[in-house]
DNA sequence: TACCATCCTGAGGGTTTCCTGAGAATTAAG
DNA sequence: CTTAATTCTCAGGAAACCCTCAGGATGGTA
């Protein structure tokens, strides 16, 4: 088994136009994959351990988000934000809270095109949602892509939560949606079953990757009933998404 | 397919032409938060925690409407209303009061074009309100809109608060009618159930979203017992108004 | 061909999510 | 004060979903 660390690198990505981003949580190792995985796709990705700190950082580095626990050893990850705001910084925010939190003062966070993600989360997840955000906050330069990813006669709707194929409507379950979201955007390169199971499953997943397999099942049932055949296995590698004629 | 600007309008709404907003309240936390959900649908805004602020602040900003905290720590927001008329201000004023205070005296007190909200309110009907506001006291330049919003043979008009199914009168609670309202503005779109609960319901709500559920299904019991169904459930997302069409 | 590792897929059990009816609690109206 | 409307909680059941497992299929290699 590799580490996560290494698996994490796999995927390349360019212009992301180099937004920044702060990443604010106590424990090193939940900051750090974050701060791998983002760094990855093309972010350009600070992190903080503490809320005194994030304020401290966010000076300099003006980030155009933050993805931020709510339980930090110093204050809490709203009083964070509330005083960012304050002083000026119009910045979109990604709370992590735990699921079980006793009812953690959970509300009010999704109200200014902020959001949150319940640990454990999975990396699929925590990167659609805040690329949703900036979106949203109009913090991208690029201009909203349609929400839509698309890949030969397939396409994918984030906001409608849409999957077609040839524009046949296709019911897709939440990690069937997650998993063809993960290999559209890996498009034409082939991913392990290691990096599939990194970034869609919750990082708390402790089973092998049999798991992948039976999804990877599923989805052909549901999305290569039509011709051509998308979803093609390298042997001994992984899975690659891609089009007959490009072999 | 409703139009892009239809489909915006809850998130992010362009041309709003930047009415400019102050927002007067001495709890931080609340103008922080009305704030926030200004900003996020095109507002310009500005806050002041004192009555005297923001008379000063008023004097540069010239907002076109106020929120104002009928509570404030050097003077009673009646008082400030007074002074900013008396000073040539022709400004719309949205108070806030609490939920106890003599509500006669308020109803007498708002003159004019001028309303009022308790606390806790839900962001939904505040933004609400003061939109009506705008609209009556001609502050607003643009945006003759209909006042109804339209999504297939579903009619609600926000003036007289009627809703019609193709053509048939749907009699609605106050809480059915502001749901309704929220999935309409994001038709098309997946709500989650937390950006229902944080839009819809009052801010300082603390149960658990199975009250969204409930609601739903009084929805559908008076909404779609019409064909074709217009709420659907995203399993694991949401809910999103839509017609069958796309099948 | 025979063998082995890898992959595919159907079946089934356990869990989670969602729907809805019933009723308590609160509020508004008569 | 009584009644009605509305809001909210709760719990049972149904459906969807997640995951494990094992037998069969496939591909590479000796």
């Amino acid at each position: 088994m590799t580490t996560l660390k290494e698996r994490v690198s796999s995927s390349q990505e360019v212009n992301q136009s180099t937004q920044r981003i702060l990443v604010v949580d106590d424990e090193s190792s939940i900051s750090e994959l974050i701060a791998t995985s983002l760094k990855f796709v093309g972010f350009d990705v600070r992190t903080a351990a503490s809320g005194s700190a994030a304020l401290q950082i966010a000076q300099e580095f003006k980030p155009h988000a933050l993805i931020l626990d709510v339980m930090l050893p110093d204050q809490n990850g709203f009083e964070v934000c509330r005083q960012l705001r304050s002083e000026g910084h119009n910045v979109g925010v990604l709370f992590l809270t735990a699921k079980d939190s006793v009812e953690d003062k959970i509300a009010g966070l999704t109200i200014g095109g902020d959001d949150y993600v319940t640990k454990p989360f999975s990396l699929e997840e925590l990167v659609a949602r805040l690329r949703a955000l900036l979106r949203r906050t109009g913090a991208t330069q690029v201009l909203a892509d349609d929400e839509k990813i698309r890949f030969a006669d397939l396409e994918l709707d984030e906001a409608t939560h849409e999957v077609r194929r040839a524009g046949n409507l296709i019911d897709l379950s939440p990690t069937e949606f997650l998993l063809l979201r993960y290999l559209m955007i890996n498009a034409d390169r082939v991913v392990s079953k290691s990096q599939i199971l990194d970034h869609v499953w919750q990082y708390d997943f402790r089973g092998d990757m049999g798991i992948v397999e039976t999804y990877v099942s599923y989805l052909r049932k549901k999305i290569d009933i039509y011709e051509p055949a998308l979803i093609h296995t390298v042997r001994g590698v992984g899975y690659r998404l891609r089009l007959p004629a490009g072999k």
